[in-house]
RNA sequence: GGUCCCAUGGUCAAGUGGUCAAGACGCAGCCCUCUCAAGGCUGAAUCACGAGUUCGACUCUCGUUGGGACUACCA
């Protein structure tokens, strides 16, 4: 088999090669120990407390080693998308006071390592697929629907793992002439990885996780889809090349991700690119009717959706000392000992971080919450209640004078135990 | 089913072979207080189970159980 010349009947139009882009984005020009992180949202438009808790990490990491947080769009999936979802993520952040230095905006794209959204990355993406392709390590697989639905049921029958593989991969061994008439019937394909793992005996891989320390799981043996029939790409693929060219060092992500991790490492060392670290965070729980942990869920649980906490008035800053308790065990003692530095001020560290999914305590953001308010100004927790009445109380905000805001507010604030009666804004607003 | 992750009170957790097993939230009681919110004091409550290694295991190993994730041309 020619490969190059399979690689220029696959990809005809793709001019450029590896080294352009490797120096169209050379390495950043940041000190050696900063840290490059990102938040790569597909764009639904929901956002929510895992976001939030999984963008906190990224955006601690960054800015405290002086490095850069950036925003890519995971557009690849083209059904998922939902007009205006870009702004809602950089608004709900920004209301949290997570701020980007670089990536999708609300006014287009910034920064020199775009584009950022994954959706117009398509020539570097195909441009990668098609050096696979002349290296033997990736391969267009004609296979249908239904035969690899046929493949799958009698894979589970007989017991063996499903999934495309070994001699399932049956475009694997197509000859030129055999890809050359699919491809002149017209014949939709996908592009496979050739995996070199060994399904009869996959070898162990070791990966060192920021958060977990050294994970050993099984190599790689699926020939797993990394360009759609679309052309566009998946995720899988897309993390790879976007992650090395973007230039991140840190990868955080939550812990459903730990089993494609061997998929990961396949990919990365096929391309040639180095490892980033990766940082598998716990995920956020909840405890149902039974009495069992149970990750959140967006449709049984409010309290996920990151509007609950705008909505009854939760003062952002408030949300933030919380996630930092539960992001960081130490964090409390801390605050305790430094009641009045900014929470920027926290060394945080990912080896802190809980392996298992925290629950979700609501008693506890109260708590955290009326520590928080009492450390604020009343007259800066005046225009907080005035902007958040103007939104969701608005026959409220003409009742109330800033005046009269502030004398409410200022009762007993003063002296050494200042009254903590103040939760959240709907409360106090019920209240009035 | 397979693979991987996880396991200290109701919750968040400290702890890395020898501790009376921290601390915080919540809960109960008492004190303070005109009332409430705070605050102070006190209390109930935890190492999932079974083997092993060891003079000694919450800590190490192996099983078991339980929970979770993944098992897509979704991320």
């Amino acid at each position: 088999m020619d490969f190059n010349k399979l690689s220029d009947i696959l990809f005809p139009r793709i001019e450029k090669t590896p080294a352009d882009y490797e120096s169209m984005f050379p390495a950043r020009g940041i000190p050696g120990d900063a840290k490059v992180t990102r938040l790569g949202p597909s764009p639904t438009g929901f956002i929510h407390l895992g976001n939030l808790y999984g963008a906190f990490v990224d955006e601690r990491l960054a800015h405290q080693s002086g490095g850069v947080f950036y925003l890519r769009i995971e557009d690849t999936d083209d059904k998922r998308y939902v007009e205006g979802a870009v702004d809602t993520i950089i608004d709900s952040l920004d209301f949290f006071d997570i701020h980007f230095d670089e990536g999708a905006g609300k006014d287009g794209d910034t920064g020199d390592y775009g584009p950022y959204y994954q959706s117009s990355r398509g020539p570097l993406y195909q441009c990668f697929v098609k050096e696979l392709v002349r290296k033997g390590l990736a391969y267009p697989c004609f296979m249908t629907e239904e035969e690899i639905g046929e493949i799958r049921t009698s894979q589970e029958a007989g017991k063996e793992t499903p999934g495309i593989y070994g001699s399932y991969a049956q475009s694997r061994g197509l000859t030129l002439e055999q890809v050359q008439a699919a491809l002149d019937a017209g014949k939709s394909y996908v592009m496979r990885l050739r995996s070199g793992g060994d399904p009869k005996d996959p070898a162990e891989i070791k990966v060192e996780d920021g958060i977990r320390g050294t994970l050993t799981m099984p190599e790689n043996f699926q020939d797993v889809v990394i360009l759609k029939a679309n052309g566009i790409p998946t995720y899988h693929f897309a993390h790879a090349c976007d992650d090395h060219f973007m230039r991140t060092t840190h990868v955080v992500r939550g812990e459903e991700w730990l089993s494609s991790l061997p998929i990961h490492v396949e990919l990365f060392e096929k391309l040639g690119f180095d490892l980033p670290i990766y940082c598998h965070t716990g995920v956020l729980m909840k405890l149902d009717e039974n009495g069992n942990k149970r990750k959140l869920s967006k449709r049984k649980d409010p309290e996920l959706a990151l509007d609950f906490y705008k909505e009854k008035g939760y003062h952002p800053q408030a949300v933030r000392e919380y996630l930092l308790t539960v992001l960081n065990s130490n964090y409390e003692e801390w605050r305790t000992a430094n009641p009045d530095l900014p929470c920027e001020d926290f060394p945080f560290t990912i080896e802190k971080m809980s392996t298992s999914g925290a629950l979700f305590d609501l008693n506890k953001l109260n708590d955290v919450s009326k520590d928080t308010l009492v450390r604020i100004p009343a007259d800066e927790l005046a225009g907080f209640l005035r902007s958040w009445a103007a939104e969701y109380r608005p026959e409220l905000s003409d009742i109330l004078s800033d005046d009269m805001l502030l004398k409410i507010l200022d009762l007993g604030r003063d002296g050494k135990k200042p009254r903590k009666d103040f939760i959240c804004a709907s409360q106090m607003f019920d209240f009035i």
